[in-house]
RNA sequence: GUGGCUGUAGCUCAGUUGGUUAGAGCGCCUGGUUGUGGUCCAGGAGGCCGGGGGUUCAAAUCCCCUCAGCCACCCCA
């Protein structure tokens, strides 16, 4: 048992997990389908630079937590913490910045080497979407829109908080960072440890830490609103009205900051408290300044992620299709037949599980265990009279029927 | 990366102050005669007591290290 664990923080997905981890992903494109967002993978790997030059020098998922390694020709290669960074490189790989707007959606493994707990994992799961392109503010909400409607889509949004925040323009940032970096020094000697690092290397934040004594600070910290230029205001009041006239309701969160530093206005949190310490199922935000920091024309963007596993935590069980139904051979001949009606139904769209070894009574049993609505019985029998014997498991009823009848008679169970 | 809790059969868990062949329930397998499942009865398989080291005549039990999980911090999806 302590020989063979899996790495840790990574899992396997066996039965009700994968299928519910697959249900997410299966929602979350038909909503998004429903909105114009095309699939899109990229590689689960990139050049180091991707991440490092876009995520910020500063930002911890690419000070400590990922995945680098150098491949055999000497480049360092990451394993892509997040999806953003990548399809931005996409786009400028592709030379897409002429076919704007672009709507994708995307689902795929991400990695961060953190400590793992309850929904944290280092090879976790993400689905997103994301809207290049579009500057105006309305781009905002459909994502937002979006993000809701692939809630609803799982049963999870009652269970959910959106939490909106404005980020501002960099010139709102810079001013307001200023401020604050001026206002905590005050305090400096009150702050936790972790806030002392903070301080220096990313200011803002302080605004969301859980520790007591930096709350005391923070509250009579100046607000962001008061530094938002007037064209970032005016952006964020369009947001909120287009939220208000779709009847998307939302809490404004100030303390709600971005650990990226690609993002810049509209920032945006779904929340559970259903989750424990991990409570964000699903996080976005706008990165106007993202393809121009690796290099490309300017190009604004919106989108958001979700984290698969969380959502599957908090969806109920999730449907298992038809019961099958079993086809079960006896004896030689009845073996070989069975193949062949098996092949037969299945083809017509029938679930159909067949015995591969054992007689009637193992097969019965396994037939059970499966959860069969009908058995088939193939023997010696039926096939003297070209038939077949149909068993309803739930109330033990047999009726013998043809085999050119047996697809009309099963019809009921396709 | 920091702190706390936990780790005995596939699963959920017992295991007395360290003392012989480590137990239960569920699950699994076989049988209860020839072609009938679920129930019932009988039998069976399955444990490096997470791993390594130490203390002891003797360790699942005590000590140290280590690995993993959970919870919180941190971080974030």
């Amino acid at each position: 048992m302590a020989k063979l664990q899996p790495v840790r923080g990574t899992r396997d997905l066996i039965g009700e997990d994968a299928r519910a981890h697959l249900h997410v992903i299966d929602a979350a494109r038909a909503t998004a389908g429903t909105y114009g967002y095309r699939p899109i993978e990229t590689p689960v790997f990139e050049f180091t630079e991707v991440f490092q030059r876009t995520l910020g020098e500063t930002s911890d998922i690419v000070t400590k937590e990922m995945y680098t390694f150098q491949d055999k020709g000497g480049d360092s290669l990451t394993l892509r913490p997040e999806g953003t960074a990548g399809i931005a490189r996409a786009v400028l790989s592709g030379g897409l910045q002429n076919e704007l707007p672009l709507k994708w959606c995307y689902a795929g493994p991400m990695f961060r080497h953190e400590r793992p707990q309850k929904g944290r994992l280092r090879q976790f799961h993400q689905i997103g979407v994301e809207l290049i392109g579009v500057a105006e503010p309305i781009g905002d909400v459909e994502v937002i829109a979006l993000a809701a409607a692939t809630l609803d889509a799982l049963g999870v949004l009652p269970a959910t908080t959106l939490e909106l925040n404005t980020l501002g323009d960099n010139e709102s940032r810079g001013a307001y960072r200023e401020a604050l970096v001026s206002y905590l020094e005050q305090f400096r000697d009150r702050l936790s440890e972790d806030s002392k690092q903070r301080l220096a290397r990313n200011p803002l934040r302080i605004l969301d830490s859980k520790n007591n004594d930096d709350r005391a600070v923070i509250a009579d910290a100046p607000s962001f609103s008061d530094y938002l230029t007037p064209d970032a205001q005016t952006f964020f009041d369009a947001v909120r009205g287009g939220l208000d006239d779709l009847g998307i309701a939302y809490q404004i969160n100030p303390r709600l900051v971005r650990g990226l530093d690609y993002y810049c206005h509209t920032a945006f949190e779904f929340t559970t408290d259903q989750l424990g310490a991990q409570g964000t199922v699903l996080a976005g935000g706008r990165y106007d300044g993202l393809i121009e920091m690796m290099g490309g024309q300017p190009t604004p963007g919106v989108g958001w992620a979700a984290g698969i596993e969380r959502l599957a935590m908090l969806i109920g069980p999730t449907s298992t299709g038809p019961r099958p139904i079993s086809v079960i051979g006896i004896g030689p001949a009845g073996e070989k037949a069975a193949l062949k009606v098996a092949q037969d139904l299945r083809q017509t769209g029938f679930t159909i599980e067949l015995n591969y070894r054992g007689g009637l009574k193992r097969g019965l049993r396994r037939a059970d265990k499966i959860g069969a609505a009908v058995a088939v019985f193939l023997g010696e029998d039926e096939l003297a009279r070209d038939g077949a014997t149909v068993r309803n498991l739930d109330d033990g009823s047999q009726t013998d029927v043809s085999l050119a009848e047996l697809k009309d008679h099963l019809a009921e169970y396709r």
